[in-house]
DNA sequence: CTGAAAGCGCTTACAG
DNA sequence: CTGAAAGCGCTTACAG
């Protein structure tokens, strides 16, 4: 049984072939016309010593890896497969490989774990990368595409998002226009967290085309999860502030919402409408159903990844993708929508 | 503005340092005592080159690639996000990068995308490898981990899975002995499926143990899905088979068996008990909440990564490691569980 | 402790 | 269309 270190390597086939490694080279690549009989016995070549090209190898000769990277700060529970599945149909079709890494991992690493020396270009989610790493690889021309971020100051690099702020329009209208809602408590996300911040413009764009002065004892700040919306609403509810309407930020935090309300004895929608945004797979099935925005985040992800190609084509890309949000009616705003969407429980 | 081409290299160090290009790689990988001093010089270079060691290269001349690959046919919604997060935990803290590769895309590729060419071991998720693939590496010796998948015949590869068996057993029986259900549905996964297979043993065990004749007409196969399992739902009830609970086979599945159910009337578990497999996020959000095993997915992924390790560091991997699964009770399964689970809704 | 040199396994002008 | 040869950017015995 051979071992790992007695692979064939590509003098072997062309030795094999009777050819040079030069020839073998070119069958495998296709880039050079060879002559039909001799490809054809290269072939049989490969195939009866099994070889593999070496990646390192044509990575360091071509000087290209043929990978992407994607870096990504937190897989969050619902949001992340999609956007995977979206980068990896995108790749796939384009022949590249998908190298993975979250930063969230504060071990010290020895190797710079994805840059230019291992990748062609990185996708890069939210504030995953610090500025200076961001920089400096903008700063030697290294293919970057941002999701769900806002390149810094001065620096061209293309993004894709969704319509942040037309979804939390579009939500807050429907709960003034449709359900006479005027006291809509928002919960923020992280600090800093771009999404986020688009949400709250829209939230307040929402507020001031229907006249309602903002209320910034309306506003708590939340984490885009459970845990923290939960702590929020008890403290606004201790706090004795009226409301009649929650914009939960996202729909992990909206769950977190539907908790503190029940175990308040406050009936959904009845006494609060309450909204969320993302449109994840719970949010259909949870009871009263929540009324959502539903964003395309796998075609977030399909899109980075063109882009990045065009880069990597020396072409041209898009400076900013915006993706267009939907607005999702279920019960949580007040609607009756019994028997309207027939995936519901 | 420096472009990609012009990056600086190992000698460019060694020139700025005053040394050689041996003693730059030695400080780099600090396994060869250097002199502080020299050490220094070297570092700082580094530094002001901004210089990062080409990974290639590196590979290349170490025969390392410091990377492990994920393969995996199929980024189901639910499961995926927590196996991968195990995985990046313990990769990350033993200094080695992920290749992730899914193998549901039928696009014809020109690489081999990942394999001993490219990666130092390789973590395989259920059957997402084809035999002749797996038979090859194997043959070379090349350091593989199973997940949720026996290993063909004659082939000693460390798998990691969890207890089907065990969990079914605890499910059925839960039905039979406290809620005193007969005619148990199981809905199979999908054909081949050893998770599937696994589950459905346990299920037969459970009947035989309550001395339940076993009733070919009670099985369906489903694809763990929620549509197939709805459909199979429907077609059960038109055919008039009788039954009183129903074993989803997986939590996807069981959403597809509670909208067949309402559909027909029939409540949630005053008619039909309802059981599923995995506690997947919204098992405890829908109504009547989702009586199901938890199976713990992390600590798959980590363990499948420290037994590939072992491996990897010439050590003897465990060939087998079974995760043990948990009962988790809800309401669907006609326990009274208000109030117990402080998280549910 | 340090350097010169061979070698890792490919790709790609350059000739022919 | 094909081969000889240089080169990609590192690591690592081997001397010293």
């Amino acid at each position: 049984m051979p071992s790992k270190s007695s692979l064939p390597t590509i003098s072997d086939v062309a030795q094999r072939a009777g050819v040079s490694i030069a020839t073998v080279s070119r069958v495998i690549n296709g880039n050079t016309p060879v002559v039909a009989e001799t490809a054809q016995r290269v072939r049989l070549a490969i195939k009866e010593l099994k070889f593999v090209p070496r990646a390192a190898a044509q990575v360091l000769a071509s000087r290209k890896t043929n990978t992407i990277g994607l870096v990504f700060s937190e897989i969050r529970g619902a949001f992340f497969p999609h956007l995977l599945k979206g980068i990896e149909a995108e790749l796939h079709s384009s022949g590249y490989e998908l190298l993975i890494y979250s930063t969230h991992s504060d071990h010290p690493i020895q190797r710079k774990p994805i840059g230019e020396h291992n990748t062609d270009g990185l996708l890069v989610f939210t504030t995953s990368l610090e500025l200076e790493e961001l920089e400096r690889l903008y700063g030697i021309n290294f293919p970057l595409v941002l999701m769900h971020e806002t390149p810094p100051q001065g620096m061209e690099i293309p993004v894709i998002t969704i319509e942040n702020k037309d979804g939390a329009v579009m939500l807050v209208s429907h709960l003034i226009e449709k359900h006479g809602r005027r006291r809509i408590v928002f919960l923020r996300g992280p600090e800093g967290h771009e999404d986020s911040e688009w949400r709250e413009r829209g939230y307040r764009e929402a507020l001031e085309a229907h006249k309602i002065v903002y209320d910034e004892g309306l506003i708590a700040r939340g984490e885009f999860d459970e845990d923290s919306a939960f702590e929020e609403m008890q403290k606004l509810m201790a706090a004795g502030i009226e409301f009649d309407a929650v914009f939960a930020g996202d729909d992990d935090a909206a769950i977190g919402v539907y908790r503190a309300l029940k175990m308040a004895n406050r009936i959904i929608p009845d006494d609060v409408a309450v909204v969320g945004f993302d449109d994840v797979q719970f949010a259909r099935y949870i009871s009263p159903g929540l009324t959502t925005i539903r964003a395309p985040i796998e075609e977030v992800g399909r899109e980075a990844v063109r882009q990045l190609i065009c880069l990597l084509n020396g072409e041209q890309a898009q400076r900013l993708v915006l993706m267009r949000t939907e607005l999702v009616i279920r019960e949580s705003c007040g609607c009756q929508n019994k028997g309207g969407g027939e995936r519901d429980l």
